[in-house]
DNA sequence: GCAAAAACTTATCGCGCGTAAAGTTTTTGT
DNA sequence: ACAAAAACTTTACGCGCGATAAGTTTTTGC
């Protein structure tokens, strides 16, 4: 087991010449079988991996691909983020992950530290609002990207997401159906976009449905949602603002807040007669299941949205980074019925 | 603003021969005042940066780091992975974050990949019980490896954590200071290694003050903590088994999952006349502000553990990746009180 | 079995930068 | 102001691999 310094080395050994120990590495599949399996054996018995560094210095096109989320902390990123690592890797492509944590600064550092990694293609969720359009607009004429969960008006060239009308159509549909009609609770100033295209949908279905709509806005800055919907349903409560029984909230994340408040304020939530509150939501965040009561709420299609984004930026990699024109793939949400509405 | 290609026609274009150009990338410090004024004024103009891929195949050294973490979709992890990546960037590294996601098989592949990444250091929480540690090990030996949170004998340059009998010492002598002496709850064989040391610490401190200690083990595997949690305490609720009104959970997910139970079977947590029961818990998860009551426990000392970690491994580096004798940092917790005992 | 196609070999260049040596200029301390 | 030290410039090589061209061997199809 001698170590091997380079590939020249290690062809040597094989008895194969570089370059088509080269070709090799860059697609088994392009060498004949009686030289892979040649190549193979050498690898058995001498453990070598080409320089990293060396091969993306030369290659015009790495397999390297980025993923950006806005906030890892926020289970729904990591879970999603998770899905795409996967995703990545089964297509053959290294994946490097990098979260903004709420910063737009940070967001525009990632993108920079991006290009110099020559990725083939990144997945990319804005932070929404508060990321530097032009910034990301600009990085997108560069480097093949596709946009997920957050989409940014003609921004990337494609974005995979989930329909947010499906979500909040399915939620208000179900509680008027139930029982009385649903306020909907939100921050005054979401970070996301999916969050503005929530309220429309629900004005939108209160009034294809003939109710008279309540959107009750909270307080709050950053990326601290629980807290934030926490704080915001104790005013709500106390200044009894409610003119219904349920309320849907705009993500699963203000929803635990609000539950939480509910709990200390002593407002039992649920489907049932002892019950003063419905709470319904959206994202099925991966602790949804394990709030009291456990959350009713419209489920993203992770494997879909993430699995699509894969595949869509594959394909962008494969049509040489750019697209005829820019598509947008939205999956439906699945309600998820639990105890709280 | 022509593009520029190289650090040769940057160099040209700032006035200042290639090799000091080279010299201030690797430390602005260690040129003149005068040149570094010249050499960042073009760099205005011009917006030039080195070719990464060529920097790192030609230097020894790289400042690469990788943070390998076992489940980033914990929140748990994805808030100290936050402040190690902070913390690695303040002090002049590009960190790099992976997640072993609970497969043994996937963390060797990262340790591999990490190896042709030919990082300064890494900072290391590995999975514990499932870990493959002759590989770690060998890792270890290779490179500059600082291990956090979950200690494995031996390995690693260093250790960097919480200190479980600090966090078990405290919840213990809480709850029996005002209730009745608690029942330790966890999982029958626990991934991690903090979770035998917090059983023992329990028992020791049961021991001590003269109670009778009671381990409640529940069943399952993998990562789905809270389900496993709230399975567990269902069972353990139905076939009454608690001898006391009190309940030390291992970890917060574990709790959050307890507390689902409690909720759905009626039973009443916290620290009124009217409750059946309390619970505690360890770790300060960021979502244990919000469950229904709010769980008491011991908080990890996220901002030491974090910077510690980031410290020593630079200082690993800086010794030239070799310390003379293996330390091991603790931290100890603070008690956070709240609701649910 | 034969020609064409496919896969291989040898040879050579280039990528962008780190690094080292030898010579030159600037700064420093007194 | 002067010598020593520090910082710079020029020159040159090497890192490990991608890529290409021209020539050779093997495979393929009929």
């Amino acid at each position: 087991m001698t170590k091997i310094k380079n590939m020249e080395e290690f062809a040597a050994l094989s008895g194969i010449s570089r370059p088509t120990v080269s070709k090799y590495f860059h697609d088994p599949d392009s060498v004949r079988a009686t030289t892979r399996a040649r190549i193979e054996e050498a690898l058995e018995k001498f453990d070598y991996r080409p320089n990293i560094f060396a091969i993306n210095q030369n290659r015009k096109l790495t397999k390297n691909v980025g993923i950006v989320v806005p906030y890892l902390a926020d289970p729904f990123f990591a879970e999603i983020a998770r899905y795409l690592e996967q995703g990545c890797i089964a297509a053959g492509f290294r994946p490097t992950l990098f979260s903004s944590y709420g910063e737009p600064r940070l967001e525009n550092e990632i993108l920079d530290g991006l290009r110099s990694l020559k990725p083939a293609g990144v997945l990319l969720a804005p932070l929404g609002r508060a990321s530097d359009k032009a910034y990301i607009e600009r990085f997108c004429r560069d480097v093949p990207t596709v946009l997920f969960d957050s989409n940014l008006d003609g921004i990337g060239a494609a974005f995979v997401g989930s329909d947010n009308f499906s979500f909040v159509s399915q939620t208000v549909e179900y509680l008027t159906r139930t029982g009385e009609a649903p306020a909907f609770f939100e921050m005054r100033t979401p970070a996301n976009p999916n969050a503005n295209k929530r309220r429309t949908a629900y004005l939108h279905m209160m009034g294809r449905l003939g109710f008279e709509p309540q959107v009750i806005k909270v307080e709050g800055e950053g990326w601290a949602f629980e807290e934030i919907g926490r704080a915001g349903a104790v005013k709500m409560l106390e200044r009894n603002e409610l003119r219904t029984d349920a309320v849907l909230c705009s993500n699963d994340r203000l929803a635990i807040g609000l539950l939480s408040a509910c709990y200390e304020l002593g407002v039992r939530v649920g489907r049932n007669k002892d019950c003063a509150l419905r709470v319904a939501s959206n994202d099925n965040h991966p602790f949804s299941r394990f709030t009291c009561p456990a959350l009713t709420t419209a489920a993203h299609d992770y494997d879909n949205v993430a699995g699509r984004s894969v595949e869509t930026l594959v394909h962008l990699i494969e049509s040489g980074g750019k697209f005829g024109h820019r598509t947008e793939t939205l999956f439906p949400a699945r309600l998820i019925l639990r105890e709280s509405a």
